[in-house]
DNA sequence: ATAATTGCAAAAGCTTTGCACGGAA
DNA sequence: TTCCGTGCAAAGCTTTTGCAATTAT
């Protein structure tokens, strides 16, 4: 994706278009890897040396907000994101933190007792909503 | 739940029965806020006096592990653990942290159009697995 | 008796914050 | 011009670790 049209997907939700932010959200869709904040700036740091960790950090949290980007758990303490256009479910291995993505299966409710590929095998399964709850809701006046 | 049937859930995972494991799996299973670490320790510190902190952590890490008691993502930075028997799903808000039982649906996948009670808005799902993947499995010998 | 658990303190790790400078609109 | 974003350093919080004393089996 070029720059000009990162830039023009930063306007439409409403975020000022500047090289840090270009250059963090390229990063982030071309990575399938479910980067950290550490692992963005660490391949960025060499072709934008004055790039700094805590503006990674804040951009990513801009981008969640905006919905430019997916959030996982925390995995071992550490945040991660996921740049994909396509909604999908993820398994993480509670030995090695490794994360390997799932279709899911639109006709029934995920369970532990799941057929996942690879040899996966599911002690446990999260279902969580992210939401604002009618307490926060802003109202309209 | 009495003391005996909570010393007899332990045994039955392979945990050794002390005071701070007994007193730890009992306010998990009858708190229903999903408390986090600090959450126990504070309500447990002015009954047992010398129950310290990293205690706490390295019991609930344990109960975890062991299955009898399930985490949640870490909410704002924190770990948080649902001590119930019967899985649900939640919902958590984005601006205050609070954090709703839902209950799933068990004909269709969860989607970020679901409808969810209480006004809850919905911004993002996540469905994750807690795995052990092929590589981690323990060999057989 | 033996091995595991506890508690304390300190360390580690990730993330946030304050503030001055620079850049986008 | 005005406000927002950036970068640096320092602070903040949660969680983990090392170790000696205690406890369960």
């Amino acid at each position: 994706m070029s720059a000009s049209e990162l830039a023009e997907r930063l306007r439409a939700v409403g975020l000022k278009v500047t090289g840090p932010r270009i250059a963090i959200l390229d990063a982030v869709e071309r990575n399938s890897n479910h980067p950290s904040a550490e692992d963005i700036y660490q391949e960025l740091v060499d072709t934008h040396p004055s790039l700094s960790l805590s503006t990674v950090y804040g951009t990513l949290s801009a981008f969640v907000k905006a919905g430019l980007v997916r959030k996982l758990s925390e995995v071992d303490g550490r945040l991660r994101v996921d740049g994909t256009k396509t909604p999908h479910d993820h398994a993480i291995c509670r030995m090695c933190g490794a994360i390997f993505d799932i279709e899911p299966n639109p006709k029934k409710a995920p369970t532990s007792l799941s057929e996942l590929p690879d040899g996966l095998a599911v002690l446990d399964v999260r279902v969580e909503y992210d939401v604002v709850c009618s307490e926060c809701k802003p109202t309209p006046f």
